[in-house]
DNA sequence: TGTACATCAGTGAACGCGCGTTCACTGATGTAC
DNA sequence: TGTACATCAGTGAACGCGCGTTCACTGATGTAC
């Protein structure tokens, strides 16, 4: 069953990752629509027409990388919401596993809140379909105690919809605070990390126990690594958390107050 | 003190006038980034170096384009705010007054919602201080009653945040229901006009009175004209509606229980 | 009102450059026998 | 195991093209007298 990939594949993914992470890296600065494919085959250090056995073009290339930042996503909420009521201790590890997810995969993050209307058509629609597909998942873990309630699924789906629409605006603040390049641009080790890889996200920081991940993490408080204004990061985490608090009393109330 | 600019001043000024139009026409299919100096002058009619008379790039085109979007969104606010309570009632006027504001102007909602992220640095500040002065209107006008029930300032400031960002949110999903190109491009008329001209986004449709603008206006319920999939845009104001009801729930309970 | 000079928005030609795409190719890997 | 042929990821040269920027210029507008 789990035969190795012949060497020609092997080879060629590697290939392909190498120009899927030299655009993320390339994409920090830039939007996609004017990033260059000679751009991206320079720094691989590949000729640029090896491009096109890989991606017909950019937007391809694009598009690829919204699965690839977004696809893994579902498991995780999976997690957080399956184990925690709706209460305070949901709202602090959703927080937690956004800043998680930012200090682990800034460009990722950064990638998609760019080309979430940016000016290239597939790679939009990619990402709506992603985040539907995030918000249908958040509605299905909602419905049942809501519903019971008695709300409408309208509502738990307008409800959902907040909450993803919250959490990718906490994203993009907790961005905001930690600027670009932390030091030396990227090194060599987690240029290779993606989402979704095992631990990453999932974890809500001092929870106790579930260090299930066989590699190396990034922690909570950790100062230096980049980590940009570590103040300005907990104001953001402070506002996002105090949203969620006042959106979850909003619920509460929703058809009861 | 009124005098007329001289000739020459005014002609220069409706070339400045058709760059940023041109320019904004060309940006709603693409992002600044890979917007070309001489893709719009080639629109204008005007040689590619008659450009440098009026902006020093592209980058410098866009910050006035920023101003322009929003830096006239301040009084709309102010008018929104001080005359309704906390209520239903401001509830719908501030989802009609976004919706009016995206149907008369979405060339210029589309741009800000795609370069708030952007590859642009200049532009995403511009941006960024224009929607936090936003938020600092939205506050002040909070503060006195809030305050009085016992918020903190921080809290304030938190709940206006909240605001700002689900008024963009909103923005850019009635954009999404009203597809790109209504018909035929973009015609005469509506390519001088901007948000803030008189009477524009201020109104709540079927307010009675202070009909002051005096010229002719969006109505509310006017079909055809481009509106995109209008079973689609009432979906998102009543959700934004039913979203914004549900923050105020919260925010009523948010010290008393 | 008329004249002489200054200003400056817009011109048009020129430049060097990097772009996306094509193509026949090379040579390591894979496969059939 | 060895041989002959097929596959195909990556090469490198070539192409035509549109880009941003520069420059000396033109001619209408503005100003001083």
């Amino acid at each position: 069953m789990s035969h190795t990939l012949g060497v020609r594949q092997a080879q060629k993914q590697k290939t392909r990752r190498a120009l899927l992470d030299a655009g993320l890296r390339l994409l920090e600065d830039q939007s996609l629509s004017s990033l260059g494919l000679r751009e991206v085959t320079r720094v691989v250090g590949v000729a640029p027409a090896a491009f096109y056995r890989h991606f017909r073009d950019m937007s391809d290339l694009g598009v690829a990388l919204v699965e690839e930042s977004l696809g893994s996503l579902h498991g995780v909420v999976r997690v957080i919401l399956a184990e925690r009521d709706g209460g305070e201790q949901l709202i602090d590890a959703t927080v937690e596993a956004v800043a998680e997810l930012v200090r682990g995969y800034p460009a990722h993050i950064r990638f998609i809140a760019r080309e979430r209307h940016g000016g290239v058509r597939p790679v939009r629609e990619a990402i709506a379909a992603e985040l539907g597909r995030f918000a249908d998942e958040v509605a299905e873990a909602f419905a049942p105690q809501l519903m019971a309630e008695g709300w409408s699924l309208e509502d738990v789906r307008m409800l959902a919809e907040l909450y993803v629409d919250h959490m990718v605006m906490t994203a993009t603040a907790f961005l905001e605070a930690q600027p670009g390049e932390p030091s030396g641009a990227q090194s060599g080790e987690p240029s290779g990390a993606r989402p979704g890889d095992p631990g990453a996200g999932a974890q809500s920081g001092a929870q106790p126990g579930d260090q299930s991940g066989d590699q190396p993490e990034a922690q909570l408080a950790q100062p230096g690594e980049g980590a940009g204004d570590p103040e300005a990061v907990r104001r953001v985490a402070a506002t996002a958390r105090r949203q969620l608090l006042l959106i979850s009393l909003g619920r509460r109330h929703w058809r009861t107050g």
